[in-house]
DNA sequence: AATCGCGCCTGACGGC
DNA sequence: TGCCGTCAGGCGCGAT
């Protein structure tokens, strides 16, 4: 890896903090948008040498012909969409969901492929993008229309920093909903982007009872989970800019401080506000953390 | 229309 | 030591 690129990424961090790397996390947002970043900053406007495909058999098979279709294609912008990752060529886009386990590193064309490397995209400058996945519930598929009117894409609720996307939207769409106001901010179709860790997160924050209907919580209540949201997925994403250097190691991927989760994985342990038991139990059949003191 | 529950998949971990 | 069951969970889909 040349030092150019190194220090292209190390300019990227945030000065003061250490990295950070948690191997087997589950990429939430902060963690795409991380991942997004560091693909930019690596390989934009780079060219397409190769690619090759080892396994296929994730959520969707492998669009096959990647082989043929991007050598040649240079990467000319990487977005995002909810956790769906979106890297635009001239003539079509390929987009990259990590799903439970999956991840996307830069590494040098020379260095070995590892266990789980289902996919490999070989750039000019000596550059090799390979998504990782052991689950294989991730997804890489190349579309030549507009990605956003596609079936995965197309319904997807606002990006929670998308200023429609407050309070009064989410109280608006609530209204007469009897499901747990966790697995409401877990829908995609409502609010794109929030996962188990950080829809436990933001509800703790927020005061919320996890298992309390949506369509039984207030404007004003509404309003604080919004900021909240917003607040928790912000501070996550700033952190990840310090594990970008993750990004280009052989064993590395970004990763969250999970010493900042204050009630995700944390039942029996102490409340940080009332010292109360966390708590957990099974909602949607998803793992809840909460504090039956502070949280109502 | 809304809600619930399943299945995809592998690795880690605990009990025996 | 090894085997087996359970859990982890994003997401789409089918059933109710």
């Amino acid at each position: 890896m040349p030092r150019s690129i190194i220090s292209k990424l190390l300019g990227a961090t945030l000065p003061g903090c250490t990295t950070y790397c948690e191997g087997n996390a589950v990429p939430e947002l902060p963690e795409v948008e991380t991942t997004r970043r560091g693909i930019e900053i690596l390989l934009q406007n780079h060219t397409v040498d190769t690619v090759n495909i080892y396994d296929k058999r994730l959520r969707r098979p492998v669009t096959e012909n990647l082989p043929s279709i991007l050598p040649g294609a240079k990467l000319s912008k990487v977005t995002r969409r909810a956790k769906y990752l979106l890297l635009d060529f001239l003539y079509g886009t390929l987009v990259i969901h990590l799903g439970m386990s999956g991840s996307l590193r830069v590494v040098s064309s020379k260095s070995p492929r590892q266990k789980h490397d289902h996919v490999e995209i070989h750039f000019s400058g000596d550059l090799c993008m390979r998504f990782r996945d052991p689950r294989r519930f991730g997804l890489l598929l190349w579309l030549e229309s507009n990605p956003m009117e596609h079936t995965l894409l197309r319904d997807l609720g606002p990006e929670p920093f998308d200023p429609v996307c407050d309070g009064g939207y989410l109280f608006d769409r609530s209204r007469g909903r009897t499901l747990a106001i966790k697995n409401f901010i877990m829908d995609a179709h409502i609010i794109a982007g929030v996962g188990n860790i950080y829809a436990n997160e933001s509800l703790f924050r927020a005061r919320v009872h996890p298992g309390r209907a949506a369509g039984r919580i207030g404007l004003r209540r509404y309003q604080r989970l919004s900021n909240v949201i917003r607040s928790v997925l912000t501070g996550a994403i700033e952190v990840g800019g310090t594990t970008l250097r993750d990004f280009v190691s052989e064993t590395g991927a970004p990763g969250y401080f999970g010493h900042e989760l204050q009630v995700y994985g944390r039942a029996g342990e102490p409340c940080i506000h009332c010292g109360q038991a966390l708590r957990s139990k099974m909602i949607g059949q998803r793992s809840s953390f909460f504090c039956s003191g502070c949280q109502r």
